[in-house]
RNA sequence: GCCCCCAUGGUCUAGCGGCCUAGGACGUCACCCUUUCAAGGUGAAGAUCGCGGGUUCGAAUCCCGCUGGGGGUACCA
């Protein structure tokens, strides 16, 4: 955490001559705006890491307000999902990450649902085809579909020929009268060049002849995202534009809209794309996609964002584990690096691990461990915190557990034989230690089972000599008389150290266990191998 | 095909012209610790800095070309 991370040392100058932060600017508003056709991407999770760290990070410590809004894209009614969105929000609460304005919250630019701004770009486009940037096109789909086999074809890019770019306005207006569909499209200069600035790459330009009139607001009245998000931005004060990759190409697209419509231009962000191990795009069937999946299998939000942080952006090179106060108080855009980078399951792990181990209290880990455990019926229902009836009961084992546990779904196996009393059928084979022989094993547990009568198991020392007397009386390595144990005791050869974990259990429950372990080995065959 | 982005060990990265016979981390392997499993500690292997040209006294670092990887090429975002 903070100790660890380097502070000597805050690198904000700039990489590609861009200030990110330009002295007249007082406020940074970032905005995350992803369409609700799905569930949290962890590349989007990752996105939105960035744009809080910029604006309530970076920006703050550089004495400017930083405002961070979620706005909702739903101009697709083909592809929205039922839910979607809410589920988006869930997946950024469950890591932390908080918006400023929002379709929840309001703010001072609502609604913040761009289905419920459809004047805004209607507004937006009547003003483009007045100002003769941009054109009505009732051309049809079918149309369009063979215009763009017949280029291919040809060896040429695919796209739309300009065919109603220069329509008599006569012909317009009747068709317009007449009822026809149509879309608009943006009236893209023929000459040329334009330049996006991006902050992470520099300046990138474009010949203009390469870029098609693509439509901005599409039949039904809903804008595509070209122009939804050019004027929401627009309206919603956006200084920085941080986004995917994939929208680099057409960055060209939204500067000319910026320009024809006479607005400042935002900065552009384009953030790198994280690639799944196989290479190609993350997704579910290479490397896991959602943030949810990640919940659920037992990883700490912490964790995540740790990772995030080291995917694609570094403070000195050398510090690896970053709570999220630390990644605020350091945290510079300009160093995010360009290109892409891989998901990498064992580095995440690593970091869960290292969080579960050494970052986090027992008793946060015995708190959150509770929804998984009530979750496998390793514990009756009731409250997923530290007022369920078995709290003290998880703790104590968590205690014991927490350098163990790598994933907080492996709670309910690791934990069972410290929060069930009975222990599930396990193979009593195993109560043989390696290089002894059945009936020392029943030596063993006889003796320790002797033992009890004496001394408690809350005596770890006392039984400990106790214990270690006997395996030297046996001529048995203590670890060969721990195994027989252990195994009675927890149903399995691997645990905790073997003292503690008795005293978690519980003498009683030692007592019958050893006793039912000593019924079982005598239905293993007792005469040497 | 066309347009664009990217390029340091398998992976994430440090590096901003001399400090680099390239540093850290994950993973891998070995050893130590040890009652099992982890955790922890120590160490090792692993990169002619994608290739080829320049610029420079000097290049991983700057420029050009190539190659490779990725993205875009919709009335999806």
């Amino acid at each position: 955490m903070t100790d660890n991370a380097a502070t000597d040392r805050t690198p904000t100058q700039p990489v590609h001559g861009v200030n990110a932060l330009p002295p007249d600017l007082e406020e940074v508003r970032v905005r995350f705006a992803p369409s609700p056709t799905g569930s949290l991407h962890i590349g989007g999770a990752r996105l939105v890491m960035y744009n809080v760290l910029f604006a309530h990070g970076q920006a703050k410590r550089a004495g400017k307000k930083g405002t961070f809004i979620l706005r909702i894209e739903d101009t697709d009614q083909k592809r929205f999902v039922e839910g979607s969105a809410e589920g988006l929000m869930d997946g950024l609460h469950w890591l932390g990450l908080e918006w400023d304005e929002g379709p929840d919250i309001g703010g001072p630019y609502a609604p913040y649902v761009q289905s419920e701004r459809t004047h805004h770009y209607k507004e937006a486009a009547e003003r483009l085809i007045a100002n003769g940037h941009a054109y009505r096109c009732f051309c049809s789909p079918e149309r369009l579909k063979a215009v763009r086999e017949d280029f291919q074809k040809r060896g040429l890019p695919p796209g739309y020929d300009r065919h109603c770019r220069d329509l008599p306005e006569a012909e317009v207006t009747s068709r317009l009268d007449a009822g026809e569909s149509q879309v608009v499209r943006f009236r893209m200069p023929l000459t040329g060049e334009t330049r996006v600035v991006d902050l992470l790459r520099g300046e990138i330009v474009y010949q203009n002849d390469t870029i098609e009139d693509l439509v901005i607001l599409k039949s039904d009245g809903f804008p595509t995202y070209h122009l939804g998000a050019v004027v929401d931005d627009h309206e919603m004060k956006i200084t920085h534009i941080t986004r995917g990759p994939e929208w680099i190409p057409t960055a060209p697209l939204h500067v000319q809209i910026y320009k024809a419509l006479g607005w400042d231009m935002p900065m552009f962000a384009h953030m790198p794309l994280i690639l799944a191990p196989t290479g190609g795009k993350l997704s579910k069937r290479h490397g896991g996609a959602s943030v949810r999946d990640f919940q659920e299998g037992g990883y700490l939000p912490e964790a995540m964002l740790n990772y995030f942080a080291l995917l694609g952006w570094s403070l000195d090179g050398k510090t690896e584990i970053y709570s999220f106060d630390d990644l605020l108080q350091h945290f510079t855009i300009e160093r995010v690096q360009a290109s892409p980078s891989t998901f990498d399951r064992d580095k995440l792990d690593w970091l869960n691990q290292q969080w579960i181990n050494h970052r986090i209290t027992v008793d946060d880990l015995a708190t959150r461990v509770v929804p998984f455990l009530i979750a496998a019926g390793t514990i009756e229902d009731g409250p997923a915190g530290p007022s369920h009836p078995r709290f003290a009961d998880v703790k104590a084992a968590a205690a014991l557990l927490k350098d163990r546990i790598k994933h907080l779904t492996e709670a309910p196996d690791l934990m069972s034989f410290f929060l069930r009393d009975e222990l599930p059928p396990y193979d009593p084979a195993l109560l043989v230690p390696k290089k002894a022989e059945p009936v020392q094993a029943q030596q063993v547990l006889d003796a320790a089972r002797r033992t009890l009568d004496e001394i408690d198991v809350a005596d770890e020392e006392a039984l400990d000599a106790r214990f270690r007397e006997l395996a030297a009386g046996m001529d048995l390595k203590p670890g060969q008389f721990f195994m027989a144990i252990r195994v009675a005791v927890t149903g399995r050869t691997q645990s905790p150290g073997l003292f503690e974990t008795l005293r978690v259990i519980g003498q009683d429950r030692v007592i019958q266990r050893i006793d039912q372990a000593i019924e079982k080995l005598k239905t293993v065959d007792l005469r040497p191998a």
